[in-house]
DNA sequence: CTTGGGATCTAG
DNA sequence: TAGATCCCAAGT
């Protein structure tokens, strides 16, 4: 079942921890890239110094999350690599939650061509395919066309994931601070990263 | 128009 | 651990 509007609104904290175990879906070209969610970061503008809406900061590139919640921000940083998130709380309330990690389920192959060029991949390989915000993005094929998009489409949705087959059952949820953020002085320290502790798909 | 910096990843 | 590589936002 998809996830329906009321998903992403609320607490954007909760939000954040019940994303871990969801199915991230993207389909490209007719065919259905997705993997669970393991590892997501909350950002909280415009009082929390790491968001790209700090202090209310609104540009085009920011203007989405200051909308209704359940739609993609996407953004691309270092000159190379997209970030995914989705939108969060009420309008005005420029939250939003940034995917880190994935463990792949659907389109495996496809994925694998997107990351490597090719099928026949190492082991160490397999495990960077979706282990972090800049690889899954690459290997879901999503890009700056996705910005903005909303996650009530027929090719970009969460899926939630039936209990009897929730990862949450079998890793613990971790909370910690978010990775390169050192700019954000008194918000470095927010516990605001969640993932499974000790699953392989994590970042770093 | 110019400039500085960034929610990253890979190779060596 | 450095380098790739370029959008974005702020300032002139």
């Amino acid at each position: 079942m998809k996830a329906p509007i009321s998903f992403y609104e609320g607490e954007t904290l909760h939000i954040a921890k019940r994303l871990l175990g969801q199915k991230l879906v993207h389909v490209v070209d007719g065919v259905k890239r997705s993997g669970y969610i393991v590892e997501v970061e909350a950002y909280k503008g415009p009082d929390d110094k790491a968001a790209h809406s700090y202090s209310g900061r609104r540009t085009n590139r920011t203007e989405v999350m200051f909308g209704e919640a359940g739609y993609a921000y996407v953004y691309l940083i270092y000159g190379m690599h997209h970030c995914f998130n989705i939108v969060t709380a009420e309008i005005d309330i420029p939250h939003a939650i940034l995917i880190r990690a994935i463990e792949p389920v659907d389109g495996i192959e496809e994925m694998k061509i997107s990351r490597f060029s090719k099928t026949d991949i190492t082991k160490a390989q397999y495990r960077n395919l979706t282990s972090g915000p800049g690889k899954l993005c690459r290997a879901l094929g999503i890009t700056l066309e996705q910005q903005g998009h909303s996650m009530q489409r027929d090719d970009l949705y969460i899926e939630l994931v039936p209990e009897e087959e929730h990862l949450s059952s079998s890793y613990a949820v971790a909370a910690g601070p978010r990775i390169n953020i050192d700019y954000a002085e008194e918000a470095i320290d927010y516990p605001w990263r969640f993932y499974y502790e000790g699953h392989p798909f994590v970042s770093k």
